[in-house]
DNA sequence: TTCATATGTGAATTTACTTTCACATAAGTT
DNA sequence: AACTTATGTGAAAGTAAATTCACATATGAA
């Protein structure tokens, strides 16, 4: 077992913001701008976020005029829609641990 | 979707130490200075990082005289020994995805 | 081509995390 | 009790990541 690449992988869905995004890319698929405005946040917050996310391969992007459209990838499209999931196994590890740990929340 | 809850728990799992430490408990339950040693790490180092994950629920510890054993819970060994679990779906991840990133290693 | 809109990006700043170290505690041994 | 071993812990120092901001680029509209 090679340890970097989770470790890396883990780090990028570390982030608040990122763990956000792609909850909204699930949703829909969305420009900088409409993530930006529907999340509240600074627009190049949100761009440097998605860079991280482009560049560990949980997103991608395609150009539409003016704007570029993000879209999850495949890999994690299919994570949060089959069932035992990536977000179902820690859901469920929160459920049962962390809220026990004073400090984990 | 609650989102700092997620956020959380990939930071915990977002240290190379802590993911080896992960695999090494897999293998067998440890103390401190056990995991040190096998881990070729600073013996401080090892008992902070173990703190981290005891709080967010990843492991567990049990005294054995003037040792700490620590133990992976259940919540983590099963995902560990499950099909489909949370280390092979970012392993299937990283293989489709990160390997064509650059920046991702 | 000039302007407005959408986005990307580098660098400085700020914030968060990790590592190290000295010391405290706890249990077994002599 | 005094000593040794194993560990926990707080705080300082060091390192890495997030945020902000000014500017660059790219596309479509006038």
């Amino acid at each position: 077992m090679k340890h970097k690449p989770y470790s890396k992988c883990f780090r990028v869905l570390s982030s608040d913001l990122r763990i956000k995004i792609i909850a909204s890319l699930h949703s829909k698929s969305m420009s900088v701008k409409e993530l930006s405005e529907s999340l509240g946040e600074e627009r190049s917050k949100v761009s440097h976020a998605l860079r991280r996310l482009k560049e560990c391969g949980f997103v991608k992007s395609k150009r539409d005029g003016k704007s570029n459209i993000y879209v999850l990838t495949k890999s994690i499209l299919n994570d949060v829609k089959k069932e035992g999931n990536l977000f179902d196994i820690i859901e469920e590890h929160v459920r049962k641990k962390c809220n026990k740990g004073r400090r984990c929340f």
